[in-house]
DNA sequence: TGTATTGGATACACAAACGTATTGAACTGC
DNA sequence: GCAGTTCAATACGTTTGTGTATCCAATACA
């Protein structure tokens, strides 16, 4: 029963999750393959034995947080739709609970944002899964708003793109400024008021 | 008259000018001194004789930029206080007119932000230079809502920090899918929403 | 148990980048 | 014009990183 002490897959996922680590605190060009090698527990044998390059690694590593997070996302949905509260908690909870660090996160995403504005190939990559990801969002907007008996005076797929936008643009400034800016503090300033403004009780 | 075809100020600026354009390309980890020294039309002789290193170069050309933003800053505010037209415009107009390539601006901007968030010593510069740069929005902001005899539910510091964070957040999107996302459609969609709604005539 | 295969470690050759020491040319003031 | 000085170019040694080729241990299989 006991998996192989050494099995492809399960070095692949260690060097994966050790690139993980290295790239959020280092990033991309700043981080060497003996880095990642030796954050995994492995030396540079293994590390070619199972990429082709430092390249080939990020495309997978980004290949496989996307997978996960589109899945974690997936997996929540259900709850949020049925579940009790508002609009604004379904999402923002979405958006919060889907990601493990935050700040790991944050740093991963933005280093990923910033590769695929300098490489055509990734950002082809990178907007179909920012497209997957606004099409959950945009879904779970529509359920909750229909199960509340709203309409929106935007459309909700541009509705998503401002909560994304918000969001994003917070985040930074939080991890930034930790005391000065509380996590999800400039989100739940504003979105009930945006919210408020755009949606209309259906009869 | 004519400057001499050596002054040491002027090497420094165009290894500074060299070095934006190139970290802008490759970004801080990625762009070699060598690299920075080619675009600049010297060696790395010119470099060493100017600069320690690569970090006190970024640190240069952090300081470089900054000045030169608040210096732009200082200059429009006037202009943008007196003039008619919307908070709106005025805002938003001086985001995009104190920035000449908006598409570099980010990939820097974002490039220095993601090292202040791995390295105190540059968080502590950035947060003081967005202080500073929020300060004088939030005068904008002060001096226009005064003139036109409007006050705020919400304190103008918190709301510039929205529009800054939503500023971000979508140039990120429209840097990333031009064409869906055109520069500016995100704030004006929702920012006249926001002022809308937080905003109320005084009498 | 013995043989084949798989997968990671080790060793090596090479390239890229760094930083320094030295050189030479262009300005400076006399 | 002529020293003295300044500044960038050149030349050099060193470090760091890459990729490949080989070796060795662990697993699979007969």
């Amino acid at each position: 029963m006991e998996p192989p002490k050494r099995s492809r897959t399960a070095t692949r996922a260690r060097l994966l999750a050790g690139a993980l680590e290295v790239f959020a605190e280092r990033g991309f060009a700043g981080a060497s393959v003996e880095d990642i090698c030796d954050q995994a527990g492995f030396t540079r044998g293994a590390f070619y034995s199972n990429f082709g390059s430092k390249d080939e690694l990020v495309l997978a590593l980004f290949q496989a947080t996307t997978d996960r997070l589109l899945e974690q996302i997936e997996a929540l949905l259900p709850d949020l739709a049925t579940q009790p509260g508002t609009l604004l908690d379904a999402v923002l909870g979405l958006l919060d609970e889907a990601i493990g660090d935050q700040r790991q996160w944050h740093l991963i995403s933005t280093e990923f944002t910033l590769h695929a504005l300098r490489n055509p190939e990734a950002a082809r990559a990178l907007n179909e899964q920012r497209a997957m990801f606004r099409a959950s969002l945009t879904r779970l907007v529509e359920e909750i708003s229909a199960a509340s008996d709203v309409t929106f005076s935007v459309p909700p797929e541009l509705f998503v793109r401002l909560i994304i936008a918000l969001h994003e643009g917070a985040r930074s400034q939080s991890l930034l400024e930790p005391t000065k800016v509380p996590a999800g503090s400039l989100e739940h300033a504003f979105l009930p008021i945006v919210l408020d403004a755009v949606s209309q009780p259906s009869h």
